[in-house]
DNA sequence: CTTTTGTCTTTTATCGACAATAGACAGATC
DNA sequence: GATCTGTCTATTGTCGATAAAAGACAAAAG
């Protein structure tokens, strides 16, 4: 194949939802908005429903014929961007599994792994290498550098640089600054998750990036910003390969981000940088013990 | 052609300046490591060496018959790198003419336009993206960001944050350390180029660079490190296409990082501090004057 | 026994091709 | 007259193929 349909699968299994509440679906253009897809993979989208017998459609006509069922969608695994796959792959190797610092990565070797074509590999390994784990020696391999202490020392050094500085910034936001309103919203999620800590723990490593990007955005600078996607890769995959004691780090980090998001309320600087350092420390803690 | 040989071509006319000094040249595997090349390239080198009477090559024997001429060498168009090469055509594009912010960058048309294929210029476009200039949009085009006034604040807001952490850092270097020496040696070019500014102001460029480098080395962060790729890409463009005042502006700063060097040297951290501040305020002032 | 050379295999860099997806434009419909 | 649909074109994402370059290994030379 020239290329994966996984725009296509992953529109249609959305929109197959979206038919699960109305009777009939908007025009092709609004369709297209709501799934975040061009107009072109929208009618696909309805030819294939069409097909299905989920619905008829002629011209402005869009008529749903019965409820969808689980064998309508697309299997889970068809949906996935060709990158994720490949991200999940790669990490999955030099995270969980034994890669030693110093190994070679072999482009052919993982393509095949994997079952896709070297272009593609070539790709995703140029787009990772900004997170500092491997790198290239031009005409020849790549080298893994691996996720070792230093690597966490380091990054967890601009870190604690760059959210300082931005968690400062915050108290300077204008009041009508949507992202007074966002920080509402996850405090709140912080006390529901809280409030159901025993069952919903595992919530907590998407609030997180979610409440420390918006921390981080308040610097106003690409560069900060863009760093936190190192950060969020890091975290993402070490929370997911690294489960013990989670119920009671998450807790602890739960606590410390209210008083964090009291502390930015106040706009107190001195309030602030302490709750910051506070949690900053505490997640390096997490982290580090991870790795030995 | 499935790969240019411009490393067999920058390979091979280094080897011919090799050959003007030497009556004959060391075994294969020395000469490879000189040139920082396989032993593979070195022997397509010696065999076309042999090919224009330059040598004769009979396996440990290879004895130069005659001195290398202009005409032996390969043309300097077709030893740079395709990566180079696009990246001096795509920043000429957009420093140079007149690339508006928000504007699309069109992989197909920029392969035409340069006279390559796609796949270059798409791995060209990734690796170019962590400069915060363009930014992709999934399925579609790029979009151009620009070298905006924002860009250059956000840009030294960072490299102020690193380098006077850097710069702090150097002082607790040991003093074995070889960033003393290479300091020494800095230095001694400083001075150098001072005494005859006339002629020498253009030198400035390649040494700012060296000394900045080696400055943020001290941080020993690799994100710090990387992140000096970003500075210098952006002042060696800068540097290049835009001379007003360039002879007084460099022998300001050149002053400027003997002050530097000397706090350096005196491990005294608020000289340090003061000298660096100094120097980032007029760099940036620099820049931006460029850009309004 | 260390280094060099001859030979061979493996890997990277680059290309062109093509399906998936985006997007443009004119005529149709409200 | 604004929005929608039908149709067509342009661009991106991915593949396999191939020359350039790296690199492995054994035999030869010091």
């Amino acid at each position: 194949m020239a290329k994966q349909n996984t725009v296509f699968k992953d529109a249609f299994n959305r929109c197959v939802k979206l038919l699960e509440q109305t009777p009939s679906l908007p025009s092709e253009p609004e369709l297209g908005t709501t799934l975040g897809v061009s107009r072109t993979t929208v009618r696909a989208i309805l030819t294939r429903l069409e097909e299905v017998g989920l619905l008829t459609w002629e011209k402005r006509r869009k008529i749903v014929l019965r409820k969808p069922e689980a064998a309508d969608y697309f299997p889970t695994e068809e949906t996935d961007s060709l990158s994720e796959i490949i991200e999940r792959s790669f990490m999955r190797r030099i995270l969980a599994g034994g890669a030693e610092p110093g190994m070679q990565i072999n482009e052919l070797e993982l393509a095949r792994e994997i079952g896709i074509g070297t272009t593609s590999v070539r790709e995703f390994l140029i787009r990772f290498s900004r997170f500092g784990l491997i790198e290239k020696r031009p005409n020849s391999h790549w080298v893994l550098k691996g996720f070792t202490r230093d690597f966490a020392l380091e990054l967890t050094e601009v870190r604690e640089m760059f959210e300082l500085r931005s968690a400062a910034a915050f108290a300077h936001l204008p009041e009508e600054h949507p992202a007074w309103q966002e920080l509402d919203t996850i405090e709140a999620v912080h006390h529901a998750i809280l409030a159901d800590i025993e069952n919903r723990y595992l919530d907590f490593s998407e609030l997180d990036e979610r409440f420390h990007l918006l921390v981080h955005r308040a610097s106003k600078n690409r560069f900060v910003v863009d760093f936190y996607d190192v950060i969020a890769i890091v975290f993402h995959y070490h929370y997911q390969w690294n489960k013990t004691n989670a119920r009671q780090r998450n807790a602890r980090a739960l606590e410390e981000h209210l008083s964090y998001i009291a502390a930015l309320r106040s706009r107190d600087p001195a309030r602030i940088e302490k709750a910051c350092r506070q949690h900053l420390k505490s997640a390096r803690e997490t982290l580090l013990q991870s790795i030995n």
